[in-house]
DNA sequence: TCTGAAGTGGAACATAATGTAACATTATTT
DNA sequence: AAATAATGTTACATTATGTTCCACTTCAGA
């Protein structure tokens, strides 16, 4: 069931690679996140992923329950499993995320820039906002891959 | 099964981008927004869909289970999911709906300006007044993308 | 142990969102 | 036609929110 996170906010990261969750989605993430939120790399696009700790604990299942003898499922475990960053949360916490800044790399966030929020119901997305805008206007950006066509079973996981 | 909410209203935005749900709309909503109303973009015409919550919760759970591999469904989940606004209403308020600033933008809606309102059954459209009097005239106006050919997974949802 | 870099936390500021009340216009009733 | 009620709009006051600044802590390497 979903959480209903939606909309998009634009938010800056500061000179420490932070930001503060928008205040209207807190109540939301506290009665989801048990505790952790977790970044991590989006497969196909220069984008993060943002995942309440609930959410993330079924998804990483899914992932190492295929194993690891597919080519494809292979490096899609690097890119998700590998690259995820967890946060602890205290309940009475005013929300703030530190972006690593392997993972601000790989989007093109710079600290002290722009970036945009993207709530797609049970998750986040955090793009530069430049990108973002220019998946929008159905542009591509840089970085983004598309190819490769996925077996079945990854196709199944509600990513 | 519809909710019976037809007709057209003109009306402004206040300096803040907010407006006022007609009045003889607001018994129908009460009955069928569970304390929500949201408003996204339409996906072809630059205009705004407002759906009551209850048929919010409907639509935006096809779209999520739906996964996001795909990138024409991705694609329509950044659209619909993710500039999606919502909006709490206590059962004795006035209605009042903000527009947020983005979604303002997308359909050239200003601030202190008139819009017209559009009853479709069970959902509205809000569109800048000069473009909706186009419409009704058979013309196109700037920002339609009525190109795309979609997976028939997308084009079986009641948008 | 010292030093520098990276991460954390609190408070203050500026701005945006929200609520309230008054006004003007339209509709309804007598 | 006049009086009353209902409705949409405007203006102002209040509250909430995101960002910045600065001080403190932690950790790694010299």
């Amino acid at each position: 069931m979903s959480l209903g996170i939606y909309g998009s906010s634009i938010l800056t990261l500061d000179s420490k690679g932070r930001m503060a969750i928008p205040a209207r989605y807190r109540d939301l993430l506290r009665q989801s996140c048990e505790g952790s939120i977790v970044v991590t790399k989006d497969p196909q696009y220069p984008s993060l992923m943002i995942y309440p700790g609930k959410l993330w604990k079924e998804i990483s299942n899914r992932f190492e329950d295929l194993g690891g003898l597919n080519q494809k499922v292979r490096s899609m475990q690097w890119k998700i499993l590998g690259n995820a960053s967890v946060t602890e949360f205290e309940v009475s916490d005013r929300m703030i995320l530190l972006i690593p800044q392997i993972l601000r790399d790989f989007a093109s966030l710079k600290t002290k820039d722009q970036v945009a929020l993207v709530g797609m119901g049970s998750k986040f997305e955090l793009w530069n906002l430049e990108n973002w805008e220019r998946k929008q206007a159905g542009l591509q950006v840089e970085g983004e891959d598309t190819s490769s066509d996925l077996p079945p079973s990854l196709e199944e996981i509600p990513l």
